[in-house]
RNA sequence: GCGGAAGUGGCGGAAUUGGCAGACGCGCUGGACUUAGGAUCCAGUUCCCCGUGAGUGCAGGUUCAAGUCCUGUCUUCCGCACCA
């Protein structure tokens, strides 16, 4: 009997199936469709085992469908555009695209060495021109819906990627990519409307059963909406109102100051000629120009001054000093807050610290608050006091009786907030897809042509440390002519956040090669919405809220027909090993490519499926590995030896079975019942595997016994069967050794008899007050009559229950006999 | 602070509906085969005071029966965090 060598029949077998062309995948086709999808990687250079666990993962799931008759798609590409392309130009001179392309060539042959079933007929790659044109195109589609528009604002910068960055993609007020505090710039930049979608985004969030809830609750965070009211305050000395937004209206006759953000337009007015100008505009500059991780931090103590003014509550009348206060955010709400110190506790720590008055308008059912006693503020809900005619009133029942109030007497209006805001999308790099835009001193903002689509990268740009914006340096891109009046004119030089061309690159390969759109109708409502999305939790926000976005959007301009773009969603867990996640920093990565050459790819992709379930972290472990190699090895030894029986063909003759060979049988029909189960169900492939081990050490039992033909080939041809999504090489080989002809890829998946997988007889657990004290084989079909009766008379039953009282038995049949004494 | 997930042998993990806790794998121990074994095959492996014993972070509760359900509590990880 020869080796297992998978050095050899690994590449054998890939240059077969690339050959064969089997992972092409039909649009016209009457199979039901299957679309699953793994996140497409930035092409770094090498694959990562994150990438590994990844793509092993889809690839059973794909095998797996396609196996049960389904049309699969299953697509590859690359997220190829982003900084450290322009890193690279930088520090080595390559120019960004010929260091992209050569990357993902490379990360290709990678992947093919995986074993993986892409179709690459389907490969999209962002950066190539013939993507990024339908990346501008769409671009052009929001811009014709008003979603995208530009305005200066406060935005993300960070100084290390020299562009700003859109709110998702700060995390703890530093960069997603490079981890450099972010710092705010006053700039004129892009944006697309996402909070025109933000409460689809939020409601929509119910149509996903097949995504995990931590993930929907993260949106949900994200998009952080909250139902209150508006309340406008007039300001009489400025001739000026000031509107804030609460969702405590029920608390407004507590309101004993109101702040405004430093930010806040009116703030010069109301500040302008006071005696203390000079000492508030301090403040106000010093509050603005802190950072973002400054001033978010829970450290940083609550500050404010007193701008001098003072604004009329509506409800009572009362005169309310102005404040401006570092805590409050100009971007949310409306920049401006009322002041209840009894019933916020933000607020009560700022007044006690500034000394503004306290004044308890809710009360607990026992009435027995008193400012005195308080060592913090009232936030629980109860009766309103001391408010007017809407005293007495539970305080849930008073907030919408008093924004009625507010509507009928014009001063205020029932509102909906949202924390998210409008994404961010421009950036000061070259490696992107530009926008294509024009600006004419004439036309003003002009869109590019579709028919002049896509707007190219210029080839000859100088890259230099810390070059702000290199396409703005490119002369010949810069200057152009106005398609609207034929003068000069100017692009815009900032490219799309890459964000853009991950959001709709899913749709693409269901056309990736169209030349006359981003897709067609037809085959994008073929193949869409992804059956299954598997990728890493880090993009629970970012990449897949941008990705619903889109869809929504494309729906709206009535591209597509479906409204959410991922039915059911995966996330995997990370591969780390002694405890941490592999990096370079630590040095405790491993490498795919080391372990593939050494134990070869089906080791490699059984281990990493084998080792933990997949939304769980995963410990890599050397030895791991490997055990899952043993395995391998000893279901290559089990089929060759068994492999010129299986060669017969023999049928099998089931009434002709003895008591070994219907055990075997029935293991194999309920493994066959569990694989199916732990893939389609549950996407548990570590005890779906786990289960084909029990089946080899069952087919191992009864090497030594004689065993029918018709049994053996049966359980050989049904091991591979089940084995074949997990480790595809090494049962391609085996398959073709048993005398089948045709790929085990395309075979049909195996039945489950559940005939077969009924036993016989079974054991019968036999318990005294809930303890196991003896076992039973009896006839599956057992009543509960009869198991207690059987249960009592057991000698070793009789004797711990003698002279005590049975007080009753409880008889789960096929399971176990409970007798209850005293 | 708010929200979410998780705590099971020496290790990774199983137990899907309340019904034998520890499947499967690693590691370890022993045996067989062998010139040899870090190959292979077989067996054993939760703990202990070895029992009518204890045991799924801890303390209670419900139940004939709890890793699983309920109450409280501790720890770890993750997300959000002055969001008005």
């Amino acid at each position: 009997m020869d080796k297992y060598c998978p050095q050899e029949i690994e590449k054998k077998w890939q240059d077969q199936w690339e050959k064969r062309g089997i992972y092409k995948t039909e649009d016209n086709n009457t199979k039901e469709k299957y679309y699953v999808l793994e996140m497409f990687p930035y092409p770094s250079g090498n694959l990562h085992m994150g990438h590994v666990r990844n793509y092993s993962i889809g690839d059973v799931i794909a095998r797996f469908k396609t196996m049960q008759g389904f049309n699969v798609l299953h697509p590859m590409g690359f997220d190829a555009f982003g900084m450290p392309a322009e890193n690279a130009a930088i520090k080595h001179g390559v120019k960004p695209a010929d260091w992209t392309y050569s990357n993902m060539d490379n990360m290709i042959c990678q992947q093919k060495r995986m074993g993986l079933s892409y179709d690459w007929s389907r490969l999209v790659q962002t950066c190539s021109p013939d993507y990024y044109h339908w990346t501008q195109y769409l671009f052009e589609v929001f811009y014709k819906q008003g979603l995208a528009y530009k305005k200066k604002a406060t935005a993300n910068w960070c100084d290390s990627c020299k562009t700003v960055l859109a709110n998702e993609q700060v995390i703890d007020g530093r960069c997603w990519r490079c981890d450099s505090p972010v710092i705010k710039k006053d700039l004129e930049q892009w944006f697309f409307k996402i909070t025109d979608y933000a409460d689809t985004l939020l409601k929509d969030l119910k149509k996903l059963p097949g995504w995990p809830n931590r993930v929907k609750t993260m949106q949900d965070n994200w998009i952080g909406r909250s139902e209150g009211a508006e309340i406008n305050f007039a300001i009489p000395d400025f001739d000026e109102q000031v509107t804030v937004y609460t969702t405590r209206p029920d608390t407004a006759f507590g309101i004993s100051y109101m702040v405004l953000a430093v930010e806040h337009p009116l703030v010069g007015k109301l500040i302008k000629g006071r005696k203390n100008e000079a000492e508030i505009r301090n403040f106000i500059d010093r509050v603005h120009n802190q950072s973002e991780l400054e001033r978010t931090s829970d450290k940083s103590e609550k500050e404010g001054i007193f701008t001098g003014a003072y604004a009329i509550n509506p409800f009572n009348g009362e005169k309310v000093p102005i404040w401006v206060a570092n805590y409050v955010l100009f971007e949310y709400g409306t920049g401006a807050v009322m002041g209840v110190p009894t019933h916020d506790s933000r607020d009560w720590m700022f007044a006690g610290k500034y000394n503004l008055g306290k004044k308890i308008v809710i009360t607990d059912n026992d009435n027995t608050l008193a400012i005195d006693n308080m060592t913090d503020a009232y936030t629980d809900d109860g009766i309103l006091i001391n408010s007017g005619e809407f005293t007495g009133m539970n305080n849930r029942k008073a907030i919408p009786a008093m924004i009625d109030w507010l509507e009928k007497n014009h001063c205020g209006k029932r509102r909906i907030n949202y924390r998210l805001r409008d994404w961010l999308i421009s950036r000061q790099r070259y490696w992107g897809a530009p926008i294509p835009v024009i600006y004419c001193k004439k036309c003003g903002t002009v869109l590019v042509p579709e028919k002049d689509l896509p707007v190219k990268l210029p080839e000859d740009v100088k890259f230099a440390p810390g070059v702000v914006s290199p396409l703005a340096h490119s002369e010949k891109f810069v200057n152009c002519i106005c398609p609207h009046c034929g003068g000069p004119a100017k692009r815009e030089t900032d490219t799309m956040d890459t964000f853009i061309c991950s959001s709709w690159y899913y749709m693409r390969y269901a056309d990736a090669r169209n030349n006359q759109a981003p897709f067609s109708k037809e085959l994008v409502n073929k193949w869409l919405p992804v059956d299954q999305y598997i990728g890493g939790i880090e993009h629970a926000i970012l990449h897949l809220l941008y990705s619903r976005f889109f869809t929504k959007v494309l729906k709206d301009a009535g591209m597509v027909n479906f409204d959410e773009p991922f039915t059911n969603l995966l996330t995997q867990g990370m591969v780390i090993k002694d405890g941490a996640k592999m990096s370079k920093s630590i040095g405790n990565v491993v490498s795919p490519e080391e372990i593939i050459g050494k134990y070869g790819a089906d080791t490699a992709r059984l281990f990493i499926l084998f080792a933990a379930p997949p939304e769980r972290d995963l410990e890599w472990s050397d030895q791991g590995v490997d055990g899952a190699w043993r395995f391998l090895n000893r279901v290559w030894r089990i089929i060759l030896h068994y492999a010129d029986i299986v060669k017969e063909n023999k049928l099998i003759d089931i009434p002709a079975l003895n008591n070994d060979e219907k055990e075997l049988r029935r293991i194999l029909h309920i493994t066959i019942q569990k694989v199916t189960e732990d893939i389609a169900e549950r996407s548990n492939f570590n005890t779906a595997i786990s289960s084909i081990m029990e089946l080899v050490n069952a087919f191992y039992a009864i090497k030594d016994k004689p065993v029918q033909a018709g049994l053996i080939n049966e359980t050989g041809t049904s091991l591979l069967l089940l084995l074949a999504p997990f480790a595809p090489h090494i049962t391609e080989e085996l398959w073709h050794r048993i005398g089948k002809s045709g790929s085990i890829h395309k075979a049909a998946w195996p039945n489950c008899d559940i005939k077969a997988t009924l036993a016989d007889k079974v054991e019968i657990v036999i318990q005294i007050n809930g303890k196991v004290r003896d076992k039973i084989t009896v006839a599956a079909q057992a009543g509960a009559d009869e198991l207690k009766e059987l249960a009592i008379q057991l000698p070793r039953i009789h004797e711990l229950t003698k002279g005590k009282t049975i007080i009753k038995a409880i008889c789960i049949p096929k399971k176990l006999v409970n007798i209850v004494v005293k």
